[in-house]
DNA sequence: GTTTCAATGTGTTTAATTTACACATTAATT
DNA sequence: AATTAATGTGTAAATTAAACACATTGAAAC
């Protein structure tokens, strides 16, 4: 770890009281970025939360942020918030929205920036730094600190929307799994049955899906065979008459 | 007008160079909103624009923006400043995305909010307040000041995929209008030509369109039926097995 | 007022995609 | 060797999208 990074990491490990001293020292707007970081495991869609620190929130969970410093982009904070807490580069990161309500944090004026990441579990269990972080159930999160189940809420819903979109998904997966797995994360995200035959039929009539000529180990019952993603570029098609779909 | 609303008028007039004093009197960040704000007219998609005024910029066009208030929600600053240029309430806006490089504005540390709004340019010609604002065709938008360039791309490339999703198109038409004039407003959104027969088949299988009984007046040929949008709640359409298209 | 013109208005056929649905195969377990 | 619980595969029906051509109307030109 370069000295830079251990500033920052020192500093994003501010409390919420220091916040609290450093948003109420002007009556300018301060900006801090809060991540969505989403895991799979167990075949259920988890989030990584950390227990609050401010009292009036006390047993409530909250998400990962910090604020923004004055000489670094905000992509640039997210990343930072998301390799201190797990380890993690080079991982799936997006922007989803800006929450600016003026009552939204109790410390002060905060405006946040919420993104979202998609990590794989496996890799982070190596990286585990924070004992205060838990994964979460996502079908168990409603109750969050300040307006955290807002941001939550909707960094899942843009997150359902956009891996029908685009091939996302495999973020949160290993590198090799097994069209099974690819199913029950699709299920997990999007809530919902499908099919196995019409699944299987759209993954393979698009390019994503190599075939590794292995099978899965250690099962219980009759293994399947293992893919990996195909990084190389995808033609998405083109129509002609666009297809407006209200 | 209120004596708030001719505060934040006054103060919403601020020059370039008052912001810069503000924003450098601390080593916090600064946040603004910008609107990109599009209208409809000549069968052509507009940007409403703004004179630059900054002298590196002189001669580029900028989008209409401002500081947020410390007491501001950052949607109402963005309400703000579309009612002080246009005149225009209870108009469609919506919010994009969060321009956060530390470079990216010449003021100082400038993050910016950025909201698409969509208006009836009509209703705008009897309230236009501003005689440095000008309606530019998106096509010949191509350098704007600051990083506004990327700002707007973003915000035309979000248009074009949220009107395949929502009926959202209709805040850029007059109450009346025929079907003639909402395909041409299609077609200039997404840059393409449609067939005119299944483009009504389209819109006729939904069920946005409330035939008026009127004809179009004063068009130098055979007119057409006018029609307006059907206000009430529509459906959307559940499938079982959700249709991954990426 | 007849003709010309340029737009509106309408249906059908084909292709592509999505959905529903059932049975054989495999490997681990008993 | 039989059982079990999963993997793996194909087809038919329904829906949706795409391609395509001609009659109708009203204004404008003559």
């Amino acid at each position: 770890m370069t000295a830079e990074e251990q500033v920052k990491q020192q500093a994003a490990t501010r409390t919420l009281q220091e916040i609290q001293s450093e948003v109420r020292s002007t009556n300018k707007i301060a900006l801090s970025v809060d991540c969505v970081i989403f895991g799979f495991d167990e075949s259920k869609l988890k989030v990584l939360l950390i227990k609050s620190d401010l009292k009036k929130y006390t047993g409530k969970w909250s998400l990962l942020g910090d604020l923004v410093f004055p000489n670094e982009d905000i992509d640039e904070a997210a990343y930072r918030v998301l390799k201190q807490r797990t380890g993690l580069s080079d991982v799936y990161l997006e922007q989803v929205h800006t929450f600016g309500k003026v009552s939204r944090h109790p410390a002060g004026r905060v405006v946040t920036v919420a993104y979202c990441s998609l990590i794989n579990v496996q890799h982070h269990k190596l990286n585990i730094l924070d004992n205060e972080l838990h994964w979460h159930d996502i079908k168990s999160v409603n109750s969050m600190a300040f307006d955290h189940q807002e941001i939550f809420d909707t960094c899942l819903k843009q997150l359902q929307k956009r891996v029908q979109e685009h091939p996302l998904g495999f973020n949160l997966l290993p590198k090799k799994f097994s069209l099974r797995e690819l199913q029950n994360l699709y299920e997990a995200i999007l809530d919902l049955k499908m099919d196995r035959r019409n699944f299987r039929k759209k993954f393979f009539s698009m390019d994503f899906l190599v075939d590794l000529k292995e099978m899965e180990q250690d099962v219980p019952h009759r293994p399947g065979k293992l893919y990996r993603f195909n990084f190389e570029k995808h033609e998405k098609k083109k129509k002609k008459f666009i297809g407006i779909d209200f």
